[in-house]
RNA sequence: GGCCCCGUAGUUCAACGGAUAGAAUGGAGGUUUCCUAAACCUUAGAUACAGGUUCGAUUCCUGUCGGGGCUACCA
């Protein structure tokens, strides 16, 4: 989400922006779920089992981690340090065989892969067409880590790169304040960021682009960093222009998400969850009058989302977020279904004033020649409507959806206020009327198009 | 141990070195025969601590305390 409005942002900036979505299919965390699925999950499809893929994989690899760290502990027991044990309990050594049979290319381990990725693609694919997320091009690791192993052969003989006793290969980074980092196994297979190191050349190659922006999470800022360093060492100039977009990590009350142990907010049901809560609120409020059934249904979804979706991007990504599924999302107050809410209202009134018989183009209104002071109301509106492009680009140079998110809300307070305060169609001058439902409707346009730039729709009636 | 990030009302967040530190939420009180009350108004409430730089510091520097991350032949 935090990658899709920057991408909108850029774009209004006037950017070229090409969407990659990078794909870690291989790996040992992969060979994990394999093993897993063979061990545990044997006749378990997501289509019989009624789980999504994604989260069915998910499920695999948690179960593969709690046994395997009851293998540690017993083996820990038996005397072996904690470093020894992690590296030996049978469903690692189970794994790294996996590993080291899919880069031989094995065709049953292949298949299965496949056979898997498959399911979970297919589920990331329903989650990313709900989120409103989509993607120019996909990177899918398992083509682009040979490409990593060139760079390291390339290192090799440029002498960047050292060979172990063992076979490993590393780079050293000390000069540069930094420590050695693995780029091959003893056993050949790559490692994170191998793959990585080749992806970024194919980004490179394919589109030659001014930055390369990666949007990930602050845990790996040490990875990016090396990344970079790397690239540099191997001569690739444009290395400088990879920035690392980093967001803080989400933390749930009882501590941080991880995958490992499946204390996730699967972000499926977080928005079925959302759907869910923007209903009752409709309902509870009472606002389901003319609406037939597909409408409403439409209205719960983009008023969730919208929720969802403004409470990530309204804070500075960069901070740790404190997510409380229970009492977090929110819809009254800085929220955005209260910024949808002030274009609904703006929406309801310029229907109103067409009923009223005023012209509803407000372009070919009658203009007459008309002076009048203006409200304190009136002037903070318009001094916030004239702000706008300078946001826009402020929020492009600082990668910032959160500047954006914040000036949507204090128009939207802006405007409630004046509503609030102001006769627009009640008032007698019809000067002021035109004037005040041009000012409504320029502000509605505005806020539609700053709920844009974040990915977040708004209602024409809520 | 080393490196990095963070510490602002009870809580969640704002504030290119600049005016009286803004919001939201929660608390207290109020507004609807009238354009949508998912709104509006009033009210109490905060810069972790100690130094330094500066005309001026929430912001920059140093230290202390507290929280988090990274430092894996994990990703």
């Amino acid at each position: 989400m935090i990658g899709w409005s920057i991408s909108r942002i850029l774009e209004a900036n006037g950017y070229d922006v090409e969407k990659v979505n990078l794909v870690n299919d291989r790996g040992i965390h992969i060979c994990k779920t394999m093993v897993a699925w063979q061990r545990w999950g044997q006749g378990t499809v997501p289509d019989v089992s009624g789980t999504k893929g994604d989260k069915l994989v998910g499920e695999l690899y948690v179960k593969f981690e709690t046994e395997n760290n009851e293998q540690v502990n017993r083996l820990i027991e038996k005397g072996m340090t904690g470093d020894e044990a992690l590296k030996n309990t049978s469903l690692i050594m189970e794994a790294n065989e996996m590993l080291r049979k899919w880069e031989a290319g094995e065709p049953s381990t292949r298949q299965l892969w496949a056979k898997m990725n498959a399911w979970v693609y297919k589920g990331f694919e329903l989650t990313y067409e709900r989120m409103g997320v989509s993607f120019d091009k996909m990177y899918y690791e398992s083509d682009t880590y040979k490409e990593g192993k060139k760079l390291v052969q390339e290192g090799l003989e440029k002498g960047v790169c050292y060979r172990k006793e063992d076979n490993s290969v590393w780079v050293g980074l000390t000069n540069e304040g930094l420590d050695e980092k693995l780029l091959l196994r003893g056993d050949g297979t790559s490692v994170y960021i191998t793959q990585d190191l080749g992806t970024a050349q194919l980004r490179y190659d394919e589109y030659h682009p001014d930055r390369l922006l990666y949007v990930v999470g602050n845990e790996q800022n040490y990875h990016f960093e090396v990344l970079k360093l790397i690239l540099k060492k191997l001569g690739r100039a444009w290395s400088d222009n990879i920035i690392h977009i980093n967001y803080g990590m989400v933390e749930l009350p009882h501590g941080r998400m991880k995958s490992r142990e499946g204390t996730v907010v699967d972000a499926d049901e977080l928005m079925e969850e959302m759907h869910r809560a923007a209903e009752k609120m409709t309902t509870d409020l009472g606002k389901l009058e003319g609406f037939r059934e597909q409408e409403a249904m439409e209205l719960y979804e983009m008023v969730g989302i919208g929720a969802l979706k403004y409470f990530i991007l309204k804070v500075d990504p960069k901070k740790n977020m404190l997510f409380n599924p229970e009492e977090s999302i929110d819809f009254n107050g800085n929220t955005g279904p209260f910024i949808q809410y002030t274009y609904a209202r703006v929406q309801s009134l310029l229907r109103k004033a067409k009923q009223k018989d005023f012209d509803a183009d407000l372009n070919k209104a009658p203009r007459k020649e008309a002076s009048f002071k203006l409200l304190d109301k009136e002037k903070g509106i318009l001094r916030l409507l004239h702000e706008f492009p300078g946001i826009v680009r402020e929020a492009g140079e600082h990668y910032s959806p959160a500047l954006m998110a914040n000036y949507a809300y204090e128009l939207a307070r802006e405007y409630n206020q004046f509503y609030q305060e102001v006769p627009i169609l009640r008032e007698e001058d019809e000067n002021r009327v035109y004037f005040r439902l041009g000012l409504s409707d320029f502000a509605g346009r505005i806020i539609k198009t700053s709920m844009s730039l974040l990915g977040i729709s708004v209602p024409d009636k809520m």
